[in-house]
DNA sequence: TAGATAATCAACACCATGTACAATAAATGG
DNA sequence: CCATTTATTGTACATGGTGTTGATTATCTA
C-alpha cells in the first residue's frame, strides 16, 4: 500500500488523488529518458494530459515534485519496516537487512532511478536517516567509544550500505537478497577480515 | 597548480584562461547560495562581468560548467596522488588516506560544496572511481574470493570512505587528518570490531 | 606590426514560466 | 438526488531566460 493510498483512506477528493498520480507517473516516464533538468513543466502536464494550471495547484516545480515522490517512498519503506524493532546489534540485523533488500527489490525499478540515475543527495541523506533511527547498525550503541568516531563509524557502514545496494540494483538484483544481506552485514561487523581471514 | 595552469602552459590564450576563470568563480560563488537549478546563465556572466557569448563559446550550460569544475577536480586530484602507487594493501593505505585527507582540506571549500552542497552524482562516482584506480581498497586483490562480492566489497569501503569525508567536512576537519586516516583504516579493515573488540 | 582570434554588442525569435480569472466539471455531504 | 463545495480547465498575458546571429572592437601571439 502506497502513501498515496493511505493518505487516500481519509478524504482526499478523488480528483487530487487522480490528478497528483498521472502526473507523478508521467514525470517519472520522463525521468526515465532524461535528467531532471531538462523536464519542463509544461511537458509533464502533457504527457499527463492535465492542464498546467493543475500542476501549480499542488506543485511548486519539478524539484517539489521529485521530492514528494521521494519522500512518500520514504514514509512507505518506514511503514514497511515498522513491526521490526531491535534495539540491538544481534543476529536479527542481518534479519532486517534483508527485509530492506526484499522491499528495494518490489521497487527496483523507482529505487534504482532515484539512487542512481536521475536522483539527488538528499534522498540519500533521507535513507540514511532511516537507518539511523532505526538503530539498525551498532555504532550508537558504544559506550566507552569516543562518540565522534561512532558516528564516523556510523556514516562509513550506512553510506558502504548505500553502496552496495546501488550497484545491486544495477545488477539488476541477480545475487539473492539473502546472501547480499549476509555480506553486508559481514562487512559490517568484520571488514576485510571477510576476505582476509587470519 | 591547478589543472587550468597546466593546460595554461601550452599555448591557451590570456583570454580565454581569464574569461574561464571569472565563470568558474563566479558560478562557484552563486552555488554557495542556491541550487545550480536556480541559477541562470545571465546571472553568471553578470557576476562575471563577462557577455553572454562567451559563456556559450565554452560552456554549454551550467550543468556542462559544473562537470568541467568537477573533472578539473579530478584531475587535480590525480596529479597530486600521482607520485603515490601502492600495488598492494600495506602499511602505507593509512598514509595514503592521510594524503587524501591532506589535499581535501587544502580544497575544503569546493570540494564540501561538491560533495555535501550543491553537486551531483556523478561526481561521487568519479571519486569512487579515483580510488578504485589507485588500488587503495584491497579487495580487488583477493584470488580465492568471489570477484562480485569483491566489487561489492569495494564499493562498500569506498562509499563508507566518502560518507567519513562528508560528515569530516562538515565538521569543519576538526578532527586531525591523521586520526581521520586511521579511523577509516581501522573501519575497512576491522569493521566494527574495532568498536567491539573480542 | 600584421594577422588571427576572442570578446563584445545589439538584436532577434522562441518558449517555458507563473499568475489571473472566469467557466466548467466533478465530488462530497446531507 | 440535490445543493454546495471544490478541483480542473481554458484562455490570456506579461515576464524573463535562452540560444543564435552577424558585425564590430579589443587583445593576443608570432
Amino acid at each position: 500500500m502506497t502513501t498515496d493510498q493511505k493518505k487516500a483512506e481519509k478524504k482526499v477528493d478523488r480528483r487530487v488523488k487522480y490528478s497528483k498520480m498521472v502526473i507523478k507517473n508521467s514525470f517519472i516516464k520522463l525521468l526515465k529518458e532524461k535528467p531532471i533538468a531538462k523536464i519542463t513543466i509544461k511537458e509533464i502536464c502533457a504527457l499527463a494530459d492535465v492542464n498546467r494550471t493543475t500542476f501549480y495547484a499542488h506543485y511548486i516545480d519539478q524539484y517539489d515534485l521529485l521530492h514528494q515522490i521521494e519522500s512518500d517512498l520514504v514514509d512507505d519503506v518506514k511503514d514497511y519496516l515498522a513491526n521490526y524493532n531491535p534495539n540491538a546489534f544481534d543476529s536479527t540485523t542481518a534479519e532486517m537487512l534483508e527485509k530492506i533488500l526484499e522491499y528495494i527489490k518490489a521497487n527496483a525499478v523507482l529505487v534504482d532511478l532515484l539512487l542512481n540515475a536521475n536522483g539527488d543527495i538528499s534522498f540519500e541523506q533521507d535513507i540514511i536517516m532511516i537507518l539511523a533511527r532505526l538503530e539498525l547498525l551498532p555504532t550508537v550503541i558504544g559506550e566507552d567509544m569516543d562518540k565522534e568516531d561512532a558516528r564516523y563509524a556510523f556514516l562509513f557502514f550506512a553510506n558502504g550500505c548505500i553502496g552496495v545496494i546501488k550497484q545491486w540494483l544495477k545488477d539488476g538484483m541477480k545475487k539473492p537478497t539473502q546472501d547480499t544481506a549476509r555480506l553486508i552485514y559481514d562487512l559490517i561487523t568484520k571488514g576485510q577480515e571477510k576476505f582476509f581471514p587470519r
